[in-house]
DNA sequence: TAGTATTCGTGATAATTTTCACAAATGCTA
DNA sequence: TAGCATTTGTGAAAATTATCACGAATACTA
């Protein structure tokens, strides 16, 4: 249980903030980055960056700092999104349609491949020129196609059941969205996303008036400045 | 610095969670529940309940449990949820408009009263019967109604734009979607919801065939099980 | 080449968070 | 009332994460 070196759970959730602020610096045609630059950025310290980056390949140069591009494909190779990763979406509703026409998840690897919904005013129709299918076909199909990642945007009541679905048709992994604890086999993988989590904070930080004393982080967290 | 026992970020990301689960159990009829029955059903290990409900007011008591009643109240008042937050939103797109037609945030206090955008399309438009605002509007309507929160859903370049506008009309916490870096006086919240993150930590989980270790994190982490 | 200014990598330390484990409180039963 | 089964609250220990601080590596300049 203590075999292999693994990366902390706060550096996993910052390294994807490192990624997008590189694929930007590319952009730019800023070929080498400092820590001390990556961090003032994203507000992380710097030493914090340099630890996070040695936890995988990343070899930095002395004097110098990192190289953008040697950067982006280490992480590109640890987060599993330089290859694309198919997926399919349950629920194709408010969020899961918001989700669906979402550019901004190209760069982490993510192809929707298929669409499931059970109202039959939506199956048939379809999404980025793709067809809505009924969620009975999801086992089938996902099957066949081999898919590893599901997303979950159904009402909390009807997760479970979609999870299990999934989990039939051999999906490994799902991202979930419904406000509800899933159970699974311990061998897939959940990524629950409850953003009234984030709400509730946000409220809580603000009935404090209490202003003396706000946390800094930044990923996740609530900061000022 | 240390003047206040203020409660730890780790905790006041899981006590949401416990109050989505108590509004359930008030549902069901449930009055006492123990801490082993909320760390069961969340997956949180009992004495974390515990040690998480002594950060602030909560009893319970040896030998039966704490009440479920009092805990929502007490964690309605810590949450600053007990009471409606009004709020404007800012970028009535595909994730804005998905938020703005959610009705789970309302337990949490969250009552958006003002819609905003840019669009010509879309400005003078309803959302549940109330009308769109164009952005220039903002900061005059944020006076006028005293509006301590604001909601971020344009795109990433127009985020801090934004921002400034909502800063300038008085709002003291900003709840950000747009996936970047947000600039705002030290007195101002805000809390940034960043989706790639989770779609990153999950296919990374998912490239090491390596299953040997997978993190346990329930609320906001990745777990088997 | 020597001196200067950067910046990395990391051991050591500090701070934070989780878990353990048990005394004390409570209710139930006989 | 005594004994038993629960469950809380919390010191203390363990585990995890963040920060400090400095030697070594590197480039640049004169
Ligand atoms: N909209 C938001 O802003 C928001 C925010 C946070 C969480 N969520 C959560 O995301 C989920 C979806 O929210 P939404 O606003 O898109 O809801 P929605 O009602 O707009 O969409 C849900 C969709 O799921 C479909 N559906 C229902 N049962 C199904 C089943 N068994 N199989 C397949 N499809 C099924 C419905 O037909 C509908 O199209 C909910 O769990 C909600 O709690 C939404
Ligand atoms: N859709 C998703 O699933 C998703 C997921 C994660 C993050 N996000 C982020 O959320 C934000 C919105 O995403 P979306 O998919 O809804 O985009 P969208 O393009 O559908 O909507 C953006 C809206 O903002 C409006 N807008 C643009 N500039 C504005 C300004 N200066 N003032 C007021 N309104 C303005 C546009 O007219 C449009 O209606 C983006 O930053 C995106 O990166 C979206």
């Amino acid at each position: 249980m203590e075999r292999v070196i693994s990366i902390p759970k706060p550096t996993l959730e910052r390294l994807p903030l490192y990624y997008r602020r590189l694929l930007q610096w590319r952009e730019e045609k800023v070929s080498i980055v400092s820590s001390a630059d990556i961090g003032k950025n994203l507000g992380i310290d710097s030493a914090q960056v340099r630890r996070d980056l040695t936890y995988f390949g990343a070899v930095g140069r002395p004097g110098i700092g990192y190289k953008v591009e040697e950067l982006i494909s280490y992480l590109g190779e640890l987060l599993g999104i330089n290859n694309v990763n198919e997926a399919i979406i349950v629920g194709v509703g408010n969020l899961g349609r918001a989700i669906c026409s979402y550019p901004g998840f190209a760069p982490y690897g993510l192809s929707i491949v298929a669409f499931f919904d059970i109202d039959p005013q939506i199956v048939g129709t379809k999404i980025r020129g793709h067809e809505v299918f009924h969620v009975n076909d999801l086992i089938h199909i996902v099957k066949r196609l081999k898919i590893q990642i599901g997303i979950i945007t159904v009402p909390a009541r009807e997760a479970q059941k979609v999870a299990d679905q999934m989990v039939a048709g051999g999906i490994r992994a799902i991202w979930n969205f419904a406000p509800t604890r899933l159970h699974v086999p311990e061998e897939v993988i959940i990524r629950s996303e409850d953003l009234a989590v984030g709400l509730a904070t946000l409220s809580h930080y603000l009935v404090r008036e209490d202003l003396s004393e706000r946390a800094e982080g930044l990923d996740r967290g609530i900061s000022g400045s």
